[in-house]
DNA sequence: ACCGGTACATAGTAACGCTGAATAGCTGAG
DNA sequence: CTCAGCTATTCAGCGTTACTATGTACCGGT
């Protein structure tokens, strides 16, 4: 997609990866590849990393260092409390946006 | 709402903009305005202007002055056919993110 | 003359994601 | 044993974007 997507992910990525981790704990590696999955094909890998650097700095998950059978031990991620409310409030900005731009789309100004 | 809105604006206003301007033509004080009307209480006329330059500069809209009858000159913005281009890519890229982040939010993972 | 509403502009700052590269452990092929 | 290739994390430097704060300017009413 390109340069319109990388802007628009700039405050919900973060997003993202913590609903990510909300379903279930797990590792920079793998939420990467999920994320290759999903669409998101030129996200970085640097990116990700940087990211869960960022929420763990701001006591949004626990991280615990899991052994890993093939390659160096992983950063196993979880969202703690903060986390969570956290996320709670991401889904209500992203509410608040979402519907402001269908609103917009069906021509309703 | 805060900083989460703010980063989530980074790449989301500039569809916003273009999007009120294909409905009709307007200036940036009325624009802010609206935005504020619409809940978007904490954008501050600069980020307006200095969104309105960008995209004038970039060619995805066309200017005309007009005289005010009560202060200085409006600037009034239209989109053009480069602008409903990009405008056109906006939507696309926003629904393959808003699809995606509606079925996280399902828990979807 | 002054003040409030209208209207636009800009320099400096912070946050975020990308680029590109480096580091390091493990496994299987040759 | 050695080297390629996958797993896994880290980091410096960059570009884009929105916010803060401030300044300019025009107008009408009092």
């Amino acid at each position: 997609m390109g340069r319109q997507l990388t802007e628009m992910l700039k405050g919900t990525l973060e997003g993202i990866v913590l609903a990510i981790l909300s379903g279930r704990p797990t590792y920079g590696y793998e939420i990467t590849a999920w994320l290759r999955d999903q669409g998101f094909s030129d996200i970085a890998e640097g990116t990700v990393y940087a990211l869960l650097v960022r929420i763990e700095r701001r006591g949004l998950v626990d991280v615990e260092k899991v052994p890993s059978e093939k390659g160096p031990p992983r950063k196993v991620y979880s969202v703690n409390d903060q986390g969570r409310k956290y996320l709670e409030e991401f889904w209500e900005t992203w509410s608040f946006l979402a519907e402001r731009l269908e609103r917009l789309r069906e021509g309703g100004n």
